[in-house]
DNA sequence: ATTAGCACTCAATTCTACCGAGTGCCAACG
DNA sequence: CGTTGGCACTCGGTAGAATTGAGTGCTAAT
């Protein structure tokens, strides 16, 4: 026995049917029970038409090889995140229901306002479609280009700057001047900025005049404000819809702590959003993605491309024992209209 | 007895002494025990010099006056939100430890930025000197005047209207026009939107020329578009810091959810500050705020003043069996940092 | 008015028995 | 030989019953 399956199944990549009904049998009834299944239940649901011994025989192959495990003797499987995996990579796109359809269609038809608002409000749509948390992500503005800068004087000694980027975004700093700039001085100097930094992007190093009268200090004092926004922290936004549902869906007081509080890092979120997306993945189950906190949880992916050119993402986040085939399609549609949405803008009204 | 109690205290407003003191034991210790108290640790807590059986002889009074509550017969007693509020109205001004007093100082020395990463920081701060979720609501913008106005050209049809107020926050307004925009239309139309709008606030209505070329056009649009901003949503912040605080302080699964979706509801936020500041309270216990989902809640809010006019405010959610005297010390000594932050800064950097 | 004493209440805990879903194994069967 | 029915076994969960003990309310004595 050993020695043969050493030889015909080292580390079996795919599953024979059977066991692959076997399987999606267990994982799906898991899902929607949150019970470890038994054999008699799998052996008499639908497309499988074997005896329950047969299919606890199938069982103990498939813990064997780490799809399913047992919480204890006597009991029912569960699946494994090894398990959910294959069910995952073997799942049929679902679609939404009509309902759903409709709302979302409406949603994008009606929604109003700046990007910002409108990738906020997509982060509850899509919670409210899925019932679980949902975080979008837009895309950092690294790379455009600078449209237009300015000075405005609030008093004296503080001066605003206000950049406005070739993708709409519009960012603010603060210059502190440690003298007093009068409002000519200011102008002259937006106009300055104006000359030196339209269309570059922030990556870009600017040559800066090195004189030393009040226009030319607080040109260098502006532009290196603007330019020391490096840290990582900024570019990216994060949109985090219904995270209340953290509360529905997991169990365990101390789980829904450890989740919030991953939550409450939106920093962490977007590089866990962005680690997914540049493994190529679209779910990442249980152990998958790196997060130790996050080891009972699934994370669904989407990005949004816009123009061919990526523009953000959309996520959403619940148990590893979520309901797939609706998230996956819940999220996949509501990126593409996301995506046309921004894309699309042209042609519309 | 009934007749003599009908006399002597109708409605007592006020406790005599012990009672006072028994009250003060009672919510004291299960603030820190979460359990019902009974008569025996009251009388042998310090501050009380009498036999357990005076202790519930004058228990059973300060239930019937509706003080305490007895989760059921020959159970402690837990307070009433009526023996909460009683409490916090006699409570002595705490202060905090002086590590925390470090923390804050430290805080506040060394943070950087904007206005809203300020008060978003805060939020994580006062967060983590109480345990509980913290509020940070920025001032409404909406008596700022306008220091100026800004189009930035997009694309052929679309513009940015950049508005710079004089608190030194900025509004971004898409613009779409109907024609294809040259960019001399919108540097002439920056230029009247200027001088219309610069000093103006946005309650302010203002008389827009009603020619019919194109710049004339694109002004009329760019006002509608700014004045439009009306509905209530705008104008205030919300900075929610400790969110997953929530899962650690109230007990339940359910009220963790109730919470939570809440907190998602930043207006509805908003207004349950505001409306606690209304009533000039700074502590709405339980039923007082009339959120039915915030029952079992406190809620402590401090204003934030910046010479002399309102900026703001800092608040504090917990379980109506929170630690007020702490928790006020940290939003009091937090509101006024803030205060001093934005009101000192000329004599700064 | 205060208090010690006492009977009483009732949630929480512990223990026991037991039920039953589910397993693993084996012998029989087509 | 894979499949299946049969069977003994395991063990978590539940339901009762018994017990505990913290806490009360009342009363009579100080």
């Amino acid at each position: 026995m050993t020695r043969r399956d050493a030889k015909t199944k080292p580390t079996a990549r795919t599953l024979d049917a059977r066991k692959a009904t076997i399987l999606e049998a267990v994982v799906t009834e898991h899902i929607d029970t949150a019970q470890p299944v038994g054999s008699s239940s799998v052996a008499h649901s639908a497309e499988v038409a074997v005896s329950p011994a047969t299919v606890r025989s199938e069982m103990v192959a498939l813990e064997r090889e780490g799809y399913l495990a047992q919480p204890h003797t006597s009991a029912g499987r569960v699946p494994t995140d090894k398990g959910y995996r294959y069910f995952v990579d073997h799942l049929t796109s679902g679609v939404l229901s009509s309902a759903q359809q409709h709302q979302v269609k409406d949603f994008f038809a009606s929604v109003r306002g700046e990007v910002e608002d409108v990738l906020e409000q997509t982060s509850t749509l899509l919670s409210q479609l899925t019932s679980y948390t949902a975080v979008v992500v837009g895309a950092s503005h690294s790379h455009a280009t600078i449209l237009s800068v300015q000075l405005v004087s609030l008093d004296a000694r503080h001066q605003l700057l206000v950049t406005v980027f070739s993708d709409g975004s519009v960012a603010k700093h603060s210059v502190l001047t440690s003298f007093d700039a009068g409002s000519i001085d200011v102008s002259e100097a937006s106009r300055q900025l104006n000359a030196l930094l339209i269309g570059t992007t922030l990556e870009h190093r600017v040559q800066v005049p090195s004189r030393h009268d009040n226009v030319a200090t607080l040109v260098r004092e502006s532009v290196s404000v603007l330019h020391a926004e490096r840290p990582v922290t900024d570019g990216e936004q994060v949109f985090i819809g219904g995270s209340s549902k953290v509360a529905e869906v997991f169990d365990g007081v101390e789980t829904v702590r450890k989740v919030l509080s991953i939550l409450e890092q939106e920093l962490l979120v977007v590089s866990l959003v962005q680690d997914i997306l540049d493994q190529g993945l679209s779910v990442a189950i249980g152990s998958e993605h790196g997060y130790e906190p996050l080891l009972s949880c699934a994370v669904i992916v989407a990005p949004v491309t816009v123009d061919g050119a990526p523009a953000g993402a959309v996520g959403l986040l619940g148990p590893t024992r979520m309901k797939y085939r609706e998230a996956l399609a819940a999220a996949g549609v509501v990126s593409q209209h996301l995506a046309r949405h921004f894309g699309g803008e042209e042609e519309r009204g």
